[in-house]
This record gives C-alpha cells, structure tokens and sequence, in this order.
DNA sequence: GAGGCGGCTTCCACTGGGTGGAAGAATGAC
DNA sequence: GTCATTCTTCCACCCAGTGGAAGCCGCCTC
C-alpha cells in the first residue's frame, strides 16, 4: 500500500533541511502545502517532519496557522560567528548619530553580498536592504566596495557572467564596470546613484583587515539629496577604518 | 558488525536537532567529540549528521577546526517572527541618541526575558545581555517590567518555584518580590540596581499592546551613576510609548 | 443542505537509509 | 620513539522512514 514508491538515495537530514530551505525572504511563512511543494517532498512526509520541527520550536504557527521559521532558530542563529558584527556595531551607532542616515554592514557571501547588521532611525527611508538579506554585488555600494579589492581570478569570474539590471542606471558592461572598480580602489569607496533602487543612493566603504576586504560599511540616502553624499564620506572613511582597527587588534 | 545496538524509538529528525542544540551561548563552539557528547549521539552518528549539516553550512568550522554555527542558520533565523524588533528599533535607536545610554529590548519566552535587540555606542560598557541570550525575569529591569503586567496565575507559579540569586540585592523573597512588582505596575516603570549584576543597574518599561506585555525595553548603565536614571525615565517612557503606538497601528 | 474543493491529518506494510561498534588514520604531547 | 586523543571510514543488519490512499474538516457555491 506505501512506502514503496520512495525516492532513493535521498537522507533524512535532507529532507529536514529542504524544509529549512524552504523558507526565503520572499516566502516567510508557508502553508502546509506550499512548504511540501517548495521542498519537493510528498505532503505526508513534511507533515510528519514539519511536525517534529515545530514540537522543537525550529518551525511556529503564525496567528493565520501558516507555518514559519521558529524562535529557536532565531536563538541559534545568534550563535552564529558574530564577531565582526559585534566589533563593528558601535561605529555603525557612532556613524549614525553623526550623520541620521540609513547605515548599513555586509560581508562578500559566495557572488552576492549579505547584509549583516544596520542601523537606521525613525525617519522613514525607502528600504534598500534587510538585515540577513542578499543583492548582487555590481549595483551596490558595499558590493562594489568589497568587488573592488578582489582578487583578480574573483573579479574576472564575477564580470564573466550575464550580471542582473535592476534598474536603467546599473552598470553591466564589463568594460565599464571594471575601470569603474579601478577607481573605486584608487579612492579608498563607492559610489552608486540608482543602481541598485530607483529613488536612492550610497556611498560605501571597504574594511580591509591583512589587505583583505572583510566587510563593507555604506550609507544610503534619497537621490534627491545626491549632493550630499561627498560630505558624508570623511564619517564614513572613518568609520571604516576604526573597524578596520577594531578587528586588528584582538581586545 | 554493526547496526544491531541501535536505541530504538528515535528519530533521525530529533539526532538533527540534538546536534544543533548541543550549541548554546556557553558552548558556541564544539569539537567533534563534544559534540557526540552534547547531544548525546554516537560519536560516528554524529560525524555523518554534523558533516551533512556542515555541507549545506547549517554548521562551520571556526579557524581552529571546532563546529559552530553556520552563517545559514542565521539567515533562517533572520526570517523569524521578527516584526516587533523591526518596528521598535527606531525607537531604540532614538533612545540611545538622547541618552547615550545601552539600551535593549526584550520580550518574555517561558519563565525568561529574551533579548532580541540592542543598541549600544563605543562608550564601552560592562555587557549585561546579549542579543538572543536569556536571563531569569526577577533580577532584571525588563524582567520585573514584564512580570508585573502579566496575570496573576503566572505570577504565582512564578513566585512559587525557588528563585535563583546571582548577586546578593537580587530580591528572592515572593512577599517583597509582589510588593515590588505592585509598585512596579502602579508607577509604569521598573527599577533595579545591581540585583543581576554586581556594577549596573537599568530602568525599564513595559511595551503594553492591549493591555497585554508585548515587550520591555531597558535602559542600562554603571551603579556609579544610579543617580542619573530617574532623569532617563521620561525619555524611557516616551520611547516605550512610542513602539506601543507603531504596535497597534498595522502601518 | 447537498455537493465540491482545498488543505490538513492519520494509517500502515514495505524497504533502503540509518546505524554504531570497531578498526584505521591523523595529530599532538612528552 | 610511545601513548593518548580526536577524527574518519567501513559495513551488515534492521527498524525508522516512507508516501499513496483514505478520511476529516472548514469553507464556499449553487
């Protein structure tokens, strides 16, 4: 009657981590069989695990009975390497009380960046990242940062592809994009106007620790006030290298 | 050979995530065999899980070899239930510019205060919580703030049981201790000094959603300086209020 | 209120992924 | 060199996992 028409060479520990997988910024909770589909898994199966993830508190009920990521999860994820983070945060804070702008923190992640912490006040800004999310690297301030100070091989591999065009403005010639590094490098930041989000812009800055670009430092403000974007840089230098310090020396 | 001593009745969903919970904020980071131990797991089990998990970076190797962590997981973790910190965020921020002071928020989880965000400036200060630790309710400001709204059925069961002390003013005993939570209640705000950590004491207000504590949000500075928090309650209060009203207000 | 529909839960006989002791490899301390 | 500790690999047995099917529940439509 059942269990017959298994799919080999498939693991448990597969199975549940399809389930965690499932999960994305795009789809935070998940009905039961929205979450079968996403993960390829016969419904049965991920009700049964599903079940037992949220007996561990791995997986939560919203209000609407959709199921999405569990506190527990959120807990352990905290445990995750965080020293930069740590390390960092006070300057993000020290940037954004001098400037009362939308700052934010990423480190390289695989092609893409990841937002790692953000700091930003109650004036309501446009949302350009999220803390835990990922964008290319080509159309961002910090990408464009932390791709600048690269490894060759890296560089070339990333330009060799078909990059994204989120908007008219991003820069996807290889060419371009590549002199466009250059003078990144030779500045000590980025710039990007529209790149990445119609409607804003930002200047980012590498942190460099042993010559290697740890992590990136940007600020991000409306294009309507393009202008004061080269005010804003001198902070934000700054900032970066007292990072860049920060992480050098281990106290 | 093998196979035939196998402890029956459990699953390899519960072995998964015995693995993940043998990491906790004292043990962040294990070696293979501490792990095993841990989570109570046959050492090669735990090899195969712990090596599969690692592939798809649920976990990672510190420099030094040891299991932590994977950046992964705190993506996932990102994605949980989360709107509360986003909505209040701001206001920690804004209570941070105009104190200065180290400033948390907190929500209750079982028979402890969880801290699900911080905002802190270089002025280093000695680290009372951690961002996803969790500390006993009745010691701390945010602990007491939350305690004294809840219903009274969960404060007797809280009061019934025996209470830790880590410093000797912690207050233990259950009449003072509902005396205190009275005052607390009556007056809106909550006071400590040096009752969780010898060297600080914190103000805290309870974020009230429908009459039910939704969170606290804490202010924390050195007992040197007690004198100065009853100037910080208002700016406290106003903040408190504030992430009260973005609560209820859908937008 | 009958009928249909979509999503959730339970059931159960078959079977291959999981198992863990043991042996072997790698590393480090003395 | 020896000894101790930790990590990795191996493999034959067998039970936990499996998933199709049937049943259940709430909701909408006619």
């Amino acid at each position: 009657m059942a269990g017959g028409q298994r799919e080999p060479g498939r693991t448990v520990t597969s199975k549940v981590l399809a389930i965690l997988g499932a999960f994305d910024a795009a789809h935070p909770q998940l009905t039961l069989t929205d979450l079968a589909r996403r993960s390829g898994l016969p419904l049965s199966t991920a009700h049964r695990l599903a079940a037992e993830l949220e007996r561990w508190q791995a997986l939560s009920r919203a209000p609407d009975g959709r199921l999405r990521v569990g506190l527990r999860l959120w807990e352990l994820g905290q445990l995750a390497p965080g020293s930069l983070r740590e390390l960092a945060h006070p300057w993000l804070q020290e940037l954004f009380v001098s400037t009362g702008e939308n700052v934010h923190l990423a480190v390289r992640d695989g092609l893409e960046v990841l937002y790692v912490d953000k700091v930003y006040g109650r004036r309501a800004v446009p949302i350009v990242s999220r803390v835990g999310g990922r964008l290319p690297m080509h159309p961002t301030g910090v990408g464009k940062a932390l791709l600048a100070h690269e490894e060759d091989w890296f560089v070339r591999a990333y330009l060799a592809r078909e990059l994204e065009r989120p908007t008219p403005r991003t820069i996807i010639e290889p060419g371009r994009l590549a002199r466009e590094l250059a003078s990144v490098r030779a500045q000590g930041y980025a710039l990007t106007c529209e790149e990445m989000t119609l409607g804003s812009c930002s200047a980012a800055a590498p942190i460099l620790v042993d010559g290697r670009p740890a992590a990136a430092l940007g600020i991000v403000l409306s294009s309507r006030r393009v202008r004061e974007l080269s005010r804003l840089v001198e902070p934000l230098l700054a900032a970066a290298a007292g990072v860049a310090a920060a992480c050098a020396n281990p106290q």
